[in-house]
DNA sequence: TGTACATCAGTGAACGCGCGTTCACTGATGTAC
DNA sequence: TGTACATCAGTGAACGCGCGTTCACTGATGTAC
């Protein structure tokens, strides 16, 4: 019969020594992806680790730094999903594309970090890692754009085109999350193909 | 000298009497113009509106309830901000542009009450008024998306041009709100018109 | 090899906070007869 | 016109909760001599 005032594992056993920051961080991933959209709070992430929340303070100068540091893990997560999307495809506008639906797909697996990332990402105060992180993330855009358009990395066309990309696979993944994709039947990776592709059917006859 | 024991302002002067509800959800918006981003706590409305935190119980459930009729109206205002911009087009490719630059402008104008808006959305109860007003600001896109196609408005073609131009206007909107629209220099109107206008720019070269 | 000391990563108890919600209540207003 | 009663919209005090954070501490590890 176990002792129910000592925990079973020891800490130590829980991760590893001298590591309780990629412990804490590894536990909000997995709290994000069972927890439903709540934020997760300290303690909570502390308890997960086996540890007194107050050990948190050693790693971590608050609440604020450990949340943008999960974020900021959802950002490099993001990048490398979609490296490796374009990685698969064999030129350049086909790349493009991989890393569009790449980013939707990211959204679709990991609901609430998602919206964590791009909760911690609004804020006026970002940490220099969440700054790197979301860096890398769109200059991989910049750069998919440019090979695609042929266009100089750093023109204003490209910007303008990478906002317009970025905006539609955003807006498209906040409105799956949110349910709304629902109504649009069974099939929903040909139906995110079809809603990408818009362009290619109406763009000529819509402005948008 | 003031009496700090009694408030200035008697209640009965603050609001209608007999529309306290009114009263929250007007206190809400203002809470959400003023207060950043953080959601309304329920105390805090009772405190603006100068009644006790129980009498808000009268007139909602909870404050899930409240917050939920703050989203409905929300979206009553995003209908009629796109309902006046199209009737000042003229055509209805015309018109239908104008809708979507209403969109993005309504969420820089009032950020707050735009991610409430999405976050209440989000949920899978929605309330009856909720449902009522967001499936009247949907209606109105399938609705000007099939007249600027010449397609009939409830085709699956509509539908997925719909969900793609809504897709680019609420990702457009998140992102400027979360500050990443500011490299794009100091005319904003004129940049956001160019990333809408893409598909007309790029459409035949880029898939997205 | 032993001793003295500094550093470091953690513990456990406690604090204060604002919150949503519940309770029993009060006083004004409307209605039936 | 007066009386009895029900209804309704509010009050004020209190509850319990989990939270982020702070405090003083402990015990293990590393280092200088």
């Amino acid at each position: 019969m176990p002792d129910n005032s000592e925990p079973l594992i020891k800490n130590a056993e829980r991760y590893h020594h001298g590591n309780l920051r990629a412990a804490l961080v590894e536990a909000g991933l997995a709290q994000l992806r069972e927890g439903g959209s709540a934020e997760p709070s300290l303690r909570e992430l502390a308890r997960r680790v086996g540890v007194s929340a107050n050990a948190t303070y050693r790693h971590f100068a608050d609440k604020e730094a450990l949340l943008t540091a999960l974020a900021a893990e959802g950002f490099r997560q993001l990048a490398a999903a979609q490296l490796q999307a374009a990685l698969a495809a064999d030129e350049p506008v086909g790349r493009f594309f991989a890393t569009g639906r790449a980013y939707v797909h990211f959204a679709r697996e990991h609901p609430a970090l998602f919206r964590l990332m791009f909760g911690r990402f609004a804020l006026a105060n970002r940490s220099e890692e969440l700054e790197v992180s979301a860096g890398l993330a769109y200059e991989g855009l910049r750069h998919g754009v440019a090979a695609a358009l042929r266009l100089m990395p750093d023109s204003e066309d490209v910007t303008v085109a990478a906002m317009h990309a970025w905006s539609l696979v955003h807006g498209l993944s906040h409105l799956i999350l949110d349910g709304q994709f629902a109504v649009l039947g069974q099939d929903e990776d040909a139906m995110i193909d079809r809603v990408l592709l818009q362009a290619g059917q109406f763009g000529r006859q819509l402005p948008i």
